[in-house]
DNA sequence: TTTGATACCTAAAAATCTTAGGTATATTGC
DNA sequence: GCAATATACCTAAGATTTTTAGGTATCAAA
């Protein structure tokens, strides 16, 4: 698997685009997605994923729903009004840091007509 | 310009790239080259950038050679050859974060083969 | 001669992530 | 029945990286 550094900032940016997606999700659900749906390649650490839950709750981009599955508790979260806004504005960041990224790696090159 | 919080993590592979690109450059150079290559969309701060080569030099990657212009002292840096290597292994590195992406953010959907 | 560009640098603080735990319930295999 | 694994949540210490906010000095242009 790849170094995790290259995921430094993108956390955000996927959690608020899996809510948008799926509507609402809890958090061991997200990370078990995550695993899947990259084939193993990508685990993201509960350590970073909880935390980041709670700074989204707490600045109001997401809410959350306490259900009881059993005797244990799951906490569902999905996005908020203002969740719905941050995370289209999140997805439209992340591609042109793709663009500018293309731009650095495969350079413009002047005069290439050939 | 996009928030640079999507940059953590990509600082290293971008330095590693342009100078097996270029073969060698200096600080203040690379800095400007990407402001340029970005239309402005990127600019990378000092604050990280110095910093960073000067890891990376610690660590190997890259080896310095100090130029006098005018009175003023320019430190290129190059890549040694561990930092080949460790440039060709970041662009990998960086595709294959790109391809999980992708593969999170635009899900397989199944059966969808309208 | 002052402003902006060039060219380097650092230190404190903020942000984010990894590591390494902890708790508890449910299920599966032996 | 019991151990191991999976489910499901959590936190704190430390590491890493970046931002912020400075600092120094040369050179060119207004």
């Amino acid at each position: 698997m790849f170094s995790r550094e290259l995921l430094k900032g993108t956390l955000r940016t996927i959690i608020l685009k899996l809510l948008a997606e799926k509507g609402r999700m809890y958090g061991y659900e997200i990370s078990q997605y995550v695993k899947t749906q990259s084939d193993g390649r990508l685990q993201l650490t509960e350590g970073a994923l909880y935390p980041s839950l709670h700074k989204l709750e707490k600045e109001g981009l997401v809410k959350v729903e306490r259900e009881q599955v059993g005797k244990r508790m799951r906490k569902y979260y999905s996005l908020t009004v203002a969740g719905e806004k941050a995370s289209r504005s999140r997805l439209a960041e992340f591609e042109e840091f793709l663009q500018v990224m293309q731009l650095i790696i495969q350079p413009k090159t002047q005069g290439d007509g050939s």
